[in-house]
DNA sequence: TAGGCCATCTGGTCCT
DNA sequence: AGGACCAGATGGCCTA
């Protein structure tokens, strides 16, 4: 699915992103279906050009520690295993930030420089690779959120991402809301009402109205087993209707 | 060129 | 003590 609209607004910057943190969630739900349009006129990137990936990469250049930088960007994996290299074997940068910080700046003072330094290293590497596994769980993230996903498709910003991952799953919620009291509804009209009153709450706080009878186990052989391995009243099988 | 986004380094804090 | 987590600082890349 694709959102791109012709001349709407590019990239998840300022105003866009203000707009989508504004979005509430009634706005959002109010897109059932189409989340990217609803995306595209909040001003969201679908459209925009940056290409794929900016060439930054994991392993662009640190520059946050006024480190030797690598060459070229490097793959998330290679980056993180190469903590040594990747925050460079540069004794006298790693000395004139440890001088211009003074003695008290690092924590370890009393190490010996070597190992305050390998020891510096390895928590380098260690948040380097925390923070990719973040990423990789933001990337986990965006793959299952409802956007135009294309290579020609610039990638949702973090916040973006977060912001979108909620909407989305408040849109979730309602959408089953909306099905349950429907099928409540339907039950009703059996005479089959829903225990509303003894229904379990939701992670979202509000009372689950299951329609489907918790008390028979036997899976039913029909489609109601397969939406959830609960008989369903609606099932002529579980509701002993032939 | 300014602003947004990002990766990385770093020191502090908390937990095991 | 060591690791995880966090927030601030820094500087690079990209787009409007």
């Amino acid at each position: 699915m694709s959102a791109c609209l012709p001349g709407e607004p590019s990239g998840p910057g300022g105003a866009a992103m203000a707009e989508l943190k504004s979005l509430s969630g009634d706005a959002y739900l109010a897109l059932s279906h189409g989340y990217a349009a609803a995306a595209a006129a909040v001003g969201l990137a679908y459209g925009a050009a940056r290409g794929p990936e900016t060439a930054r990469g994991y392993g662009a250049p640190g520059p946050g520690g006024d480190l030797p930088a690598e060459p070229a960007p490097r793959a998330p994996a290679a980056a993180a295993e190469s903590s040594g290299e990747q925050s460079g074997d540069d004794d006298d940068a790693f000395e004139q930030r440890r001088r211009r910080r003074g003695p008290g700046g690092a924590a370890d003072g009393r190490r010996r420089p070597r190992e305050q330094r390998s020891l510096r290293l390895s928590i380098n590497a260690r948040e380097r690779r925390r923070m990719h596994d973040l990423n990789d769980a933001l990337d986990g993230l965006r793959a299952v959120i409802p956007y135009a996903h294309s290579p020609s498709v610039r990638k949702l910003s973090k916040i973006a991402t977060l912001l979108l991952a909620r909407n989305y799953i408040l849109m979730q919620a309602q959408a089953l809301d909306e099905m349950r009291r429907l099928v409540a509804y339907l039950n009703q009209g059996q005479g089959l009402a829903a225990p509303v009153a003894a229904a379990p709450l939701t992670p979202f706080g509000q009372a689950a109205v299951y329609p489907f009878s918790a008390g028979a186990a036997l899976p039913c052989p029909d489609k109601c087993a397969a939406f959830s391995g609960t008989p369903s009243a609606l099932c002529k099988h579980c509701n002993g209707k032939p």
